[in-house]
DNA sequence: ACGCGAATATCAGAATCCTGTCAGGCCAGA
DNA sequence: TCTGGCCTGACAGGATTCTGATATTCGCGT
């Protein structure tokens, strides 16, 4: 879970909250390091203080949920009613007005998250033919034996294998490297591409796993033995 | 959707809302019809008051809730956060306390239910007759066989099968292949579309879907076997 | 049915773009 | 300071796209 406040006093006392719940908890205490973040790592949710430094809740909400479909809970100080109205129409899934009790946060995170759990069952480690990327764990093997990737590397290979068979374009890549939506003629990508299938591939030179799709990026084969 | 509430004014309002927003609603004043109805019918979403004759709606939904994931969102008078924390741990996905304003009622109602819409999402694969083409994994089939195609041939395909039917001009495809917008007198659509007919069609010399409107452009047979 | 001009199909070489790969510099953490 | 990881720029080989020229087909008027 990502919670971002920016009252570090208070980020403190929610987090505690949070753990003794039985929640993993990072902190952020502006709206850029939270979309950072969120776009480098899969949380299960985010709660967000609408009122941030240098990104805002509500457009760190509206960015990311054309992303993706994360639940997002807003908190706010402001009680107007647009603003909620707002922030529910770019996506947020619930909405708190401070000062609310930490009881009732973990009330209503407790329902979104059933929401979502008694749905898809998920199962931790992803697989791809002979690949397996266990993203809480932070660990790849290939045929069951342990590969060490760099953060850079695994960021590529988490994102790809979320969606196996789909086609990622750099740039997107680059979203989930970095988190930063920022412009690259270089060939960052190409070069983690090609690290990734030093280590995973059989022959590097003919890839099975990570392909490439001339002219526009990457994907995983989903259909490998 | 099922509204349940027992006073028979704020009903009616808040029906008048709901079908101006386009929900089909239905209209019952006490838990004991509510649950009835709820077991008949399968509604996409139950707003429950939590005071009603009969039965309230906190019973309703512990009830429902063994039997049924139907998202329920719950209305309330009193503002005790017992009550809520009771409401959203017997299983309702939302609660409001009253007074609420209409607008607050359909933004959330709205938040729940692109949830859930979001989630059985997973066939964007277009087809028309033999043909598939497939966007996020740029994937094109021909009677289940994969085709391989170029990221221009892949362009205009997938232009064209998201309106079947509908006739292209060369520039109009060009925009596709090329993303901006380039003045060109040559044949490149065409060579393309050569290609592409070789790929696809049984015979490339009588097109059954890939279709040329002399004059103007090219188009997907939308009535193909 | 026939012929004509215009539009399209086809071809192959040229021009362009894309990727794999390498080496060097930069940066942050140990 | 040192190390490992990341980013950048350059280069070559290869795939794709574009460009003309030429052949074929179409629409239409006779």
């Amino acid at each position: 879970m990502l919670l971002a406040e920016d009252d570090e006093r208070q980020a403190e006392a929610l987090r505690r909250y949070l753990v003794a719940e039985g929640h993993e908890t990072t902190v952020v205490h502006d709206g850029e390091t939270a979309l950072q973040q969120a776009r480098q790592q899969q949380f299960d949710l985010l709660v967000l203080d609408v009122m941030m430094p240098k990104l805002d809740g509500l457009q760190v909400c509206r960015t990311l949920r054309q992303e993706s479909d994360v639940l997002m809970l807003m908190l706010t100080a402001r009680s107007s009613e647009d603003d909620l109205l707002l922030g529910l129409d770019l996506g947020a899934d619930d909405y708190l007005t401070k000062p609310f009790s930490p009881r009732e946060l973990v009330a209503r995170i407790r329902t979104l998250l059933r929401r979502v759990r008694t749905k898809p069952q998920e199962s931790p480690a992803h697989r791809v033919g002979r690949l397996t990327v266990d993203e809480p764990r932070r660990t790849v093997t290939v045929d069951g034996i342990p590969i060490d990737c760099t953060a850079g590397e695994f960021a590529i290979l988490a994102a790809m294998i979320r969606q196996p068979g789909r086609v990622f374009t750099r740039t997107q890549l680059l979203l989930h490297t970095r988190g930063i939506d920022r412009e690259s003629t270089g060939r960052t990508i190409d070069v983690h591409v090609m690290n990734l299938r030093r280590k995973i591939e059989a022959n590097p030179r003919r890839p099975q796993l990570l392909l490439t799709v001339y002219g526009v990026g990457y994907k995983l084969n989903a259909a490998a033995p």
